[in-house]
DNA sequence: CAGTGAGCGAGCTTCCGCTTGACTT
């Protein structure tokens, strides 16, 4: 039996660490966090100082149970958890729920897991860090009592089940107020005047160039083109000046999950689940840090294989340090395992994120990139304006010879271009000079992995909740994942070519928008409402400045209740006074008259979303309701909108003497016929919907059954293989099996087939326990 | 899964940050 027992918070992490320790110890994982405060109700202690009342998690138990018993058999227990203050909270939670004796237990640490660095942590050992949990107290707390103190408001004052948070309130308003900014954006318009010009002598390729004023009025832009007309144009300086590009550090959780959404189109949650598979089978450092930090053996790896690879001169010795505040580096920045493995067996989605992983982390131990940038000034007819052209070219590529990183939309540039070689003093021709219009652009929506960089630059979040909170937002319908049409734009173009001016208007598509986070009139009315009476906890940097004094109670320079005190001190009163001083909080807003009936009609969200409303509350009469259509708000609907939404259920009228009917469900807008619902697509509107559309629907789904069919048998009708969510699978009458793996479903016969049902029968899958949500 | 929303009131919902299961129709 061996005499020691190491503990660490990840399975994988303890496969490694064993085997380099050897058969002295046993290294057992315990998942994570082990004990927390119960879920049903505050759990703090308010009256006892804030006493935390914690409970062992349900989902532990197991796990707890194996490492008591391990514990028990050891001789001496080594609290292995990642050196931040969650790591230091987790192995203070194990030696007190496992009841471990101090005198026999060792609290070690690591930042990589080689040989050297464990045998060094074990030879060193210390203390568990007091402070250091007592900040990580601190910050539990403090998000309990404001989640569990917040939410209950929201349920009273809003609608039922509804959350809010230190982290989720505050993406949730960067969304709305971006929405805000968009809403109120004013656009203006400039005429930009692009040229190319051409050297008469030299005849030579073109050279394109753009004044470095831009007009407002249309009649100046006129103007100046009609200025340029027959004018030579003379080369004023021309200036050559070298710069270079540094690679980006290599990958954190922000950073992958950022380059992953723009390269591979990743959301998220994909990234995520990708990332672990890799980490799992031993082919990248674990995925959730915030670090960019390299161990020496992988930079001296990289090294390694950038040398054999492109040679000495690509590659440079680069160590980072993070820059993020309050970054609390427990690991390495992920990186491949073995840099010397290029490519990795597995999924797609694997070997892709795989690559990008494998190339970020390969450049950022690259030499610079050496550019060299060229300016020409070019004169023009109106002083003191001159035409400008920008050209790059790249010397040597260093680091971009595998690596680019991709750009935010609003950091999108314009590459400069390679020019032809002209002189000063050179006369210069054009071929075309060109007046456009322009119009300044709102800010773009945020998109998951744009509101996961914004929530980390604000220090707010970590990198295992930043999926997380993505999906909790969506979830609690505050915040949706939607895409948005452009809408056709006109703008002016006048051209200049040899000596004539030509007006034309052109159109473009602008404001189209894929996959961005939109805030719902649910989440606009809670934001309202928190900012409203809870500004301190809305306020962006409220998150950082708690950090600080976690850090400073971590430091021991401050008491953690003290800190916890002070807070409750003012937000408790808040919650009581916003409780007796507010009224309910739904946005309601008075349409107008109804022109048949003269009752008031309004809008408001309601308990199952945002409904319109017509008749007073607690009249005589009971008033009638409609729910909203997707995509119309309470904010800005009208009376003549909102009417037509009482039209439903619309009668579309038979089809082979069977009605079609129109109407809104609880799970949005469908059509009914014979008997079955068939869900109406977003981009029709139910109102208008027409008999043929319908139809179109009804074939489609129908259609769609029939295609995941991947075979039938003449022999028995009531046998199908068909493609589901979770792949194939056999019916057989209405009932569904599991085809075993290894077998290729559309060579399964007949009697295969019946045989997989007999086996499935003799061992009836588990049934799932749900968890209650 | 499919046409809810008054009022009454029981009993329910909820936070953030560590981790990985179990394995479906």
């Amino acid at each position: 039996m061996p005499k020691n027992l190491v503990i660490v918070e990840s399975p994988a992490k303890a496969r490694t660490i064993e085997k380099i320790l050897g058969k002295d110890f046993i290294v057992k994982s315990c998942n994570g966090h082990i004990r927390d405060l119960s879920k049903k109700d505050l759990s703090i202690d308010i009256e006892n100082n804030f006493q935390p009342i914690y409970e062992l998690l349900s989902d532990k138990k197991s796990v707890i149970q194996d490492l008591q018993k391990g514990a028990k058999a050891a001789e001496k227990v080594w609290l292995a958890t990642d050196e931040d203050r969650e790591g230091e909270a987790i192995s203070w939670h194990l030696l007190e729920a496992l009841k471990l004796k101090e005198e026999k237990t060792e609290r070690i640490t690591f930042h990589e897991i080689t040989k050297t660095a464990i045998l060094h942590a074990i030879e060193n050992p210390r203390r568990i860090n007091r402070e250091l949990v007592n900040a990580q107290q601190a910050r539990r707390v403090l998000d309990r009592i404001v989640g569990y103190e917040l939410s209950p408001l929201l349920w009273k004052k809003v609608k039922p089940g509804l959350s809010a948070g230190r982290v989720q309130s505050v993406a949730v308003r960067l969304i709305v107020e971006r929405e805000n900014e968009i809403k109120h954006f004013q656009t203006e318009s400039a005429f930009r005047i692009t040229a190319t010009f051409f050297s008469k002598e030299k005849n030579e390729k073109s050279l394109k160039a753009e004044l470095n004023h831009r007009y407002k009025e249309k009649t100046e832009a006129v103007k100046f083109i009609k200025e340029c007309i027959g004018k030579d144009f003379q080369v004023l300086n021309v200036e050559t000046k070298p710069s270079f590009k540094s690679p980006p550090p290599p990958f954190t959780t922000s950073s992958l999950q950022q380059e992953a959404g723009r390269k591979l189109g990743f959301p998220v949650s994909k990234t995520m689940v990708v990332a672990q598979q890799l980490y799992e089978t031993g082919k990248i450092t674990y995925m959730r840090t915030d670090s960019v930090n390299l161990s020496s053996m992988a930079i001296s790896a990289c090294k390694k294989e950038i040398e054999s690879m492109f040679g000495k001169e690509y590659s440079q010795v680069r160590k980072y340090t993070g820059k993020i505040k309050g970054a609390q580096e427990a690991h390495e920045a992920i990186r491949p395992t073995y840099m010397n493995a290029h490519q990795i067996e597995g999924t797609r989605d694997q070997q892709n994120l795989y690559e990008l992983i494998w190339k970020r982390t390969i450049a950022s131990q690259m030499s610079n990139a050496k550019l060299e940038k060229t300016v020409i000034d070019i004169s023009s007819p109106v002083k003191p304006y001159l035409f400008q052209a920008k050209g790059e070219v790249i010397l040597f590529e260093g680091f971009l010879k595998v690596y680019y990183e991709s750009l935010e939309e609003d950091e999108l540039q314009e590459d400069g271009n390679i020019l032809p070689q002209v002189f000063k003093d050179d006369i210069l021709d054009y071929n075309e000079i060109v007046a456009t219009q322009k119009f300044s652009q709102p800010p773009f929506r945020y998109a998951e992995t744009s509101l996961v960089r914004k929530l980390e630059e604000l220090g707010i979040g970590r990198p295992s909740t930043y999926a997380p909170i993505i999906s909790t937002i969506q979830k609690r319908d505050y915040v949706i994942k939607d895409s948005k049409k452009g809408v056709v734009r006109e703008f002016d173009v006048i051209s200049l070519t040899g000596r004539s001016v030509e007006e034309k208007i052109q159109t473009e598509n602008v404001g189209a928008e894929k996959n961005k986070l939109f805030p719902t009139d649910l989440g606009i009315i809670v934001t309202d409402f928190l900012s409203e009476h809870f500004v301190g906890i809305m306020d962006y940097h409220f998150t950082a400045g708690v950090e600080k004094q976690f850090d400073e109670i971590a430091a021991g320079e401050l008491i953690w209740t003290d800190m916890i005190g002070a807070f409750y001190k003012d937000f408790h009163p808040q919650i009581s006074k916003t409780d007796i001083e507010s009224k309910k909080f739904i946005g309601e807003r008075l349409l107008g008259k109804d022109p048949e009936t003269g009752l008031n009609v309004f809008v408001k969200v309601g308990k199952y979303g945002p409904i319109i409303q017509i008749g007073d509350t607690g009249s005589d009469v009971k008033p009638k309701f409609a729910s909203l259509l997707k995509h119309q708000s309470i904010h800005d609907i009208t009376l003549e909108e909102a009417l037509p939404l009482f039209n439903f259920p619309i009668s579309l009228g038979n089809h082979d003497s069977q009605e079609v009917i129109v109407s809104i469900g609880p799970y949005g807008p469908y059509v009914k016929y014979q008997g079955k619902f068939y869900q109406i697509p977003a981009n029709l509107n139910p109102l208008k919907l027409t008999m043929n559309e319908a139809l179109e629907i009804i074939a489609n789904k129908q259609k769609g059954s029939e295609s995941s069919i991947i075979k039938e048998f003449d022999g028995d009708k009531d046998l199908s293989i068909r493609k589901g969510k979770w792949g194939p699978y056999i019916k057989y009458k209405n009932e569904n099996f599991k085809i075993p793996k290894g077998n290729s479903p559309e060579e399964l016969s007949i009697e295969d087939c019946k045989q997989m049902i007999e086996s499935a029968r003799l061992n009836p899958p588990k049934k799932r326990t749900f968890k209650k949500k």
